[in-house]
DNA sequence: AAACTGTTTTTTCACGATAAAAGACATTAT
DNA sequence: ATAATGTCTTTTATCGTGAAAAAACAGTTT
């Protein structure tokens, strides 16, 4: 039985392709949007911090954009001519790294259902529907394996575990014992601490988004991960901090898949968090505990109901 | 500053070199040692079973040992013609994988000292010391960064954090979480769970080992670590059970590096093994916990003594 | 017919090569 | 003197390639 995909592919690309450049088109892309605040850019060595890259590509994008006219670039002056133009831009879909498009590639077939428990994975068959090269496909699984939903045989194929029930309360039970633990170190900070600002600002968001909840919420699922990693790194350790990857890895592509009642439920995570947040403020471990508590036990409904009650895994 | 190694090399192959038959050679070696024991040899399949290897690489070994006129080979008929002769053996650092060997490699300048918190790690330098291909370095190192030593800058080099006491508390902390919850499961589980017996297996080693610690006294970490497999085990839990290879990794690497009274610790720590053996077969929870808690407050503090002080890390 | 052997195909593993991106060095401007 | 720019070098990301190993298929033997 074959974790066999259906049809895709995203590099395009004919032969000998390296490596796409899709680091200087994204901070292209960011580097547009800049423009209109300013009448002139800064140093290069500023831009690379601002855009988050090296000076090399700041320097590709600099001349791209003397190039088509957006600014004029002499030296140190770089004065900006005219205001971005929507195609300017380079299409979304160009700027993303190879990970991000195996991961969604690989994730779209994993929630497609078809994909069973005990299934085998194929590198070149993946790595030939998404139309990227084995090593990438390798790389992503690696470090994919983390997660727990695949494993690997030795010298041999790579086995889909399954996102199955069993998944679902082994990945809750450790979220619970860490975040509860995370949530009383969180409690116990001084008073001094900066992230009592964090939580103040993170109050004042989840507050913005429930007065809007109608328009707006499909944007709890990234306000969410925020709040959670606030409270898990509190933890001070590096392993609870990590495997908060796992849960925000799930619950991202959760959100995408299980559209069901998304308002309403977001709605009322919103209350619990906000409960949540009363709780960490007043400082009270007894409240923190029930508020923590009370809060993942209802995002541990919301994450088994959206699992399809399927064959059960055949042990090896 | 960076991670520098010293002098090593491990793969003096010339040139194009593709995949080194480390897997048959390992295979042909434990083949070997079954030559012994019987007068004629399994089917195919059955010793491809046995041996943990596709019937491609049984075949090759069968040729060989016929080249060498160890068997005779016809079809079904494998007769022994004459005991292994120990150059009939590969030499042993042939029949090491690639990962073992970049991760020996890896541990051995993490642990020689000069290795600060901060370094920069270098996949092309890394690879050319120990002469292989950066590839295999890229996915050693991926999948090391789950050990929480290493961390990856996005589009550039690798950060060792280092194996400071830092590291120490945060990989005993979790430890501690996940052994005593494994504990309470495995004194939940049924009588004529297979487990007892498994215990009772254990114990008896532990008993045997313990007569004749003096001259078996390094034994204990292989031991040591399938005991408490067996009782992460308990725990059902996936990233329990995989997190016991963060440990087992550490451990491993601590003991091999810290030899200072070693006879001793492993003394105390197999009477500590008998005691939280004894509590589980009570099946009494309050001493599970206590004999759980006992041990693993010495195993922390045999870890914590063995990190050199050194200078602080610094901040990203 | 079931299980084995012989043969062929497919997949994994590991390498070198090359473009993108980062980083280091040298030079120039404030 | 500091901080920028201009230039050159090194490293990372990704591919195609080929041998090792696995897996699939076909033909035999009990």
């Amino acid at each position: 039985m074959r974790f066999k995909p259906a049809a895709a592919s995203a590099g395009m690309n004919g032969s000998g392709m390296s490596k796409s450049n899709n680091v200087y088109k994204d901070a292209y892309n960011r580097c547009l949007r800049l423009l209109d605040e300013t009448r002139s850019l800064p140093s290069e060595p500023e831009l690379g911090a601002l855009l988050g890259v090296s000076r090399t590509t700041v320097r590709s994008i600099l001349a791209r954009m003397e190039e088509t006219g957006l600014i004029a670039w002499n030296k140190r002056a770089k004065t900006v001519l005219r205001d971005p133009h929507p195609d300017d831009f380079f299409p979304e879909e160009e700027t993303d790294t190879l990970a991000e498009i195996i991961e969604r590639s690989f994730m779209r077939r994993l929630l497609a259902g078809g994909a069973e428990a005990g299934m085998q994975i194929n590198e070149l068959e993946l790595a030939r529907e998404i139309g990227v090269g084995t090593t990438s496909v390798r790389e992503f699984l690696i470090r994919f394996s983390r997660f727990g939903l695949i494993e690997k045989r030795r010298n041999s194929h790579w086995v889909l575990k399954g996102f199955t029930r069993a998944f679902a309360l082994e990945l809750t039970e450790i979220r619970e014992i860490f975040e509860l633990r995370s949530a009383a170190a969180f409690t116990a900070l001084p008073r001094d601490s900066p992230v009592w600002g964090d939580l103040d600002r993170l109050e004042e968001e989840h507050r913005a988004l429930a007065r809007e909840i109608a328009t707006r919420f499909n944007e709890f699922s990234e306000l969410d991960e925020r709040f959670h990693r606030l409270i898990h790194r509190a933890s001070h350790n590096r392993f609870i901090v990590d495997f908060y990857d796992v849960i925000a890895m799930i619950f991202h592509y959760h959100y995408q898949w299980n559209k069901a009642q998304e308002r309403e439920r977001n709605e009322v995570a919103i209350g619990e968090h906000l409960f949540y947040i009363e709780a960490l403020k007043s400082r009270d471990l007894g409240k923190v505990d029930a508020a923590c508590r009370k809060h993942l036990k209802s995002a541990r409904q919301t994450l088994l109901t959206s699992i399809p009650e399927s064959r059960q895994p055949q042990k090896s």
